[in-house]
DNA sequence: ACTAGTTTGTGAATGAATTCACAAGCTGCG
DNA sequence: CGCAGCTTGTGAATTCATTCACAAACTAGT
């Protein structure tokens, strides 16, 4: 498959979100146009990038919302039940295992990991936190997807190096750094103080 | 000034971070080369990023690190303080209130804000949370510089809208949602879903 | 002072993403 | 059926971002 650009793919979460809401308010269909419009996009744009996928539209008439909703959630994998992990017990990860947004859309939390005793044993939302040290013989027979990384900046990089080895393929990484992963492991990285030096930039630099 | 790529800002914003571990270290000089290395791309990047604001460096021996420090600071607009609140004293909000990051690169939290009657009056980490119907009032003598907006996603663009038209020119935007905002106002968003999105698309469609 | 060894800064070349523009296809109406 | 009115799908054109490649400038060693 030719190599579809992150851009791409991060329109298509956008262009769900709209057709889910759409799908709710029992529209049969939605055009080109009207989804670039809310996406704050171009009709052209989001033509193109569903044609990197197929032709999913009528001529004339626009998509349909629930074909258009099934093809989007089947070419973004949701589709399946993902199970996830979260390492690091802290503000981050307690945050995340209350976030209701992750089951809406199939994302399993089997265990979070932490390495502080006071909160091994203890439930955050329901979910036990276990022994980071216990990570790598859990993963054996419960082998999560996803591993969301919220540990402490200094130890991030450690830690994927782990998540890697035990052979999780996919991380979503909070610390505020530059991690460096093989190739066959897809990280993402979310960063808040990135977003907001971008906001102190344009601040700073208008005209 | 020439228009400067949004990613070109994002690395700079990595150069930053490496340059200050750099700093602390007491090394004198760094080259394109090795933060193009800790940062995950190439060095005629870095040189071509930083060739946007000047030059910075010597020929043959690299770039001063308290210089570029420096540079970079000022460039992201990081020499000075920033007057930031928070709107919506939820789970999120609560997070950012904790996150010592903030005040670490001279942001301040001046208030938070939220219509809950339970939570007005009380306190996150030392700041007061405020009836968000002062939120207009309150501005006039305190004017802030950025808003962290923390609602629930449904009342995202029309309490953005409140923020822009009350004169706030830069909103850090949590909700998963697509918002519109004037163009002089500045918007980012940081939106898990979208990244966890991304991760399945790339585990669903490896080669 | 010269040479060998580095590393920057930047036009030019390449590559990637977006926008244009229009033929092709669908619907509904007379 | 045939025409008017839309809207898709997609090559071609354009714009934007990255990489190449090399002259210029600096250091250190002799």
């Amino acid at each position: 498959m030719k190599r579809i650009a992150d851009s791409t793919v991060r329109r298509l979460s956008i262009y769900l979100r709209f057709l889910e809401e759409f799908e709710e308010r029992g529209l049969a269909t939605v055009s080109s146009d009207e989804l670039a419009r809310r996406g704050g996009t171009t009709s052209a744009q989001v033509r193109k990038d569903l044609s990197f996928f197929g032709s999913f539209g009528k001529r004339g008439l626009g998509y349909s919302v629930p074909e258009l909703t099934t093809a989007l959630r089947e070419i973004l994998g949701l589709g399946k039940e993902w199970r996830v992990v979260i390492i690091g017990a802290g503000k981050i990860g307690a945050a995340l295992a209350h976030y209701r947004g992750f089951r809406q859309r199939g994302f399993v939390i089997g265990a979070a990991y932490d390495v502080n005793p006071e909160k091994i044993g203890r439930q955050l939302e329901g979910i036990e936190i276990r022994d980071m040290s216990r990570f790598e013989a859990d993963i054996e027979t419960n082998r999560p997807d996803i591993a969301v990384l919220a540990t402490p900046t200094e130890h991030a990089q450690a830690v994927l190096d782990r998540i890697a080895r035990a052979g999780v393929k996919a991380v979503l990484n909070f610390a505020p750094a530059q991690l460096h992963a093989p190739n066959d492991v897809a990280v993402k990285t979310v960063n808040m103080a990135m977003e907001l030096e971008g906001l102190t930039f344009a601040l700073t630099n208008r005209e």
